[in-house]
RNA sequence: GCGGGUAUCGUCCAACGGUUAGGACACCAGUUUGUGGCACUGGGAAUGAGGGUUCGAUUCCCUCUACUCGCCCCA
């Protein structure tokens, strides 16, 4: 027994589900003295075995609905023509504050920005657009023929307070498309998105759009939305009074119940659109209804980024209680690579937050995808054994048998202990004896019977075994 | 940034201010040495950190930290 200082310098180290790591601090904590143990434990007490704030691990027990996820955004992405671009998760923080625009809160207050040793000003990513409207600037996308379809996925980061469904590390699907100003191209976004979701198991979802015009119509409503909140200025928080002077369309979305008793009577953007965004806007419609597409207007409907243009979208899943959250959203863009130094270039995109997908699939019970199981287990005993095994292994793999093993065992018991609990079919046992023989022990797991075969005959007799037992879907 | 709640083995729970801090599940080992499931035996494993009150704190108080829920905002 360790006498007791140590241990509670260990202790002190250990925090959860450290053991391990905590372990040999421990054995070395009895050699020195205490004092030197709390020393040290100090020390230690600095790693905090956690990781930072909002962020988390996916443990290997979530990954199920990840892969279904993965999987669907990206075959989704390919049948509507979209190639993968992966962009650096770190870019010059200018390039965010250009394109998503000061006054915004994703860039006044939740970027995560920070200065490298060489003095560049960078920013992790807080979303995807902005990144990828630079390689398509950089890479001159613009002589591919149009449009050009972009699809991403990675973590985004935004210095935020989690809470249910938000972190400060989240992971988005996102889809871009360049060079077409056709609102059949929103629609079929819009699509893309419904049937994604869909796709995922995920039913009750609704659409939320809206049009916030082109820089001139909603120049003129912008100035009308002022006029109006500045007569009723004395009504408004004190955050939406500031936003008058920043980014006043946002007061249509303020959830302080005097504002947006004040926005219920403002006047809506899709009144004072100029002709060409009006059509915009009703074509638009059109190929919603066509396309059976569940939706309704927002007027109130804004979005967090000033680059925005006509088109806003966003996906809201609901659950019993009546409560909705977003499970993605965007719009068109038909300004930003202009603004960002290239040429004029219509576009549009959005992202699916693929957290809060997980959470919703989880909710509804969906469907995930799970790897296929191994259905072989290979045991080994004694020396010889051992060191055939490793070859024997990877001669199982190229025949196609996905095989389990655990070498680092001695007993053949706690060995055939582990083949169960994964509950393979078949084990393969190889002893001093077949090691010699040039043979191997199948042993089947059901029926418990087992027979001797020669190493050339084992990939087919294997193979036999497997092909008449009845496959159990794993879901 | 602002409020509320919570913090005990890997996980889920227990412990009138006095227990060797207990149990279940999980994990590891063993039940005569080359054969799994069941059973039995054993083992490792925790009071988030720092102060205070007290003879004595897992328990009461304070600070910090983290997590969590809501606001804000968003995916």
């Amino acid at each position: 027994m360790a006498s007791k200082a140590p241990k509670k310098a260990a202790k002190a180290v250990v925090k959860k589900g450290a053991k391990r790591q905590a372990a040999p601090v421990k054995k070395s904590a009895k050699k020195v003295s205490s004092k030197q143990a709390k020393a040290a434990a100090k020390v230690e007490e600095e790693i905090m075995l956690q990781p930072p704030r909002g962020m988390r691990d996916l443990l290997p027990g979530d990954q199920s609905y990840w892969n279904q996820i993965r999987r669907v955004t990206a075959r989704m992405a390919h049948e509507y023509g979209f190639l993968r671009i992966d962009t650096p998760i770190l870019e010059y923080a200018n390039l965010f504050v250009r394109s998503i625009g000061e006054g915004t809160d994703i860039i006044d207050k939740e970027m995560y920005i920070f200065s490298t040793k060489g003095g560049d000003k960078v920013a992790l990513r807080p979303e995807f657009t902005a990144g990828i409207a630079r390689a398509y600037i950089q890479h001159g996308m613009t002589v591919l023929p149009k449009p050009i379809k972009l699809f991403s996925t990675g973590p985004v980061y935004r210095y935020d307070r989690p809470q249910e469904g938000r972190y400060r590390e989240h992971f988005q699907a996102n889809y871009d498309i360049f060079g077409e100003q056709d609102p059949i191209l929103d629609a079929q976004l819009i699509q893309l998105a419904h049937r994604v979701v869909i796709a995922l198991g995920i039913k009750n979802v609704q659409f939320q759009v809206n049009s916030i015009g082109c820089p001139k119509c909603r120049a003129d409503y912008q100035n009308l939305l002022v006029s109006y909140f500045e007569s009723k200025r004395q009504k408004l928080c004190q955050n939406c009074k500031k936003r008058m002077e920043t980014n006043p369309l946002r007061i249509l979305d303020c959830k302080e119940d005097k504002c947006a008793q004040v926005a219920a009577s403002a006047p809506q953007s899709v009144d004072h659109l100029c002709p060409e965004c009006r059509t915009h806007f009703k074509h638009l419609l059109e190929y919603l209804d066509e396309l059976e597409v569940p939706y309704v207007i927002n007027p109130r409907l804004v979005r967090g980024l000033s680059y925005y243009t006509k088109t806003v979208f966003e996906i809201w899943s609901g659950d019993e209680e009546g409560h909705k959250f977003s499970l993605g959203g965007g719009g068109r863009y038909d300004h930003l690579v202009d603004e960002l130094g290239g040429e004029h270039t219509p576009a549009i995109g959005f992202a699916l937050g693929m957290d809060r997908l997980v959470a919703e699939m989880r909710r509804v019970s969906a469907k995930a995808y799970v790897e296929p199981r191994p259905r072989v287990f290979l045991a080994q005993l004694g020396d010889l054994a051992k060191k055939k095994s490793l070859r024997l292994f990877a001669e199982l793999q190229k025949n196609g048998i996905l095989a389990a093993e655990s070498f680092g065992r001695g007993s053949l018991k706690s060995q055939l202990r582990v083949a169960d609990r994964l509950g393979v079919e078949v084990t393969l046992i190889v002893g001093q004896k077949e090691a010699l023989d040039e043979t191997v022990i199948i042993k089947d797991m059901v029926s418990g019977t087992q027979e001797t075969v020669s190493n050339v005959k084992l990939v087919n007799a294997v193979k036999k075994i497997l092909k008449n037992n009845i496959v159990v879907s794993h879901e």
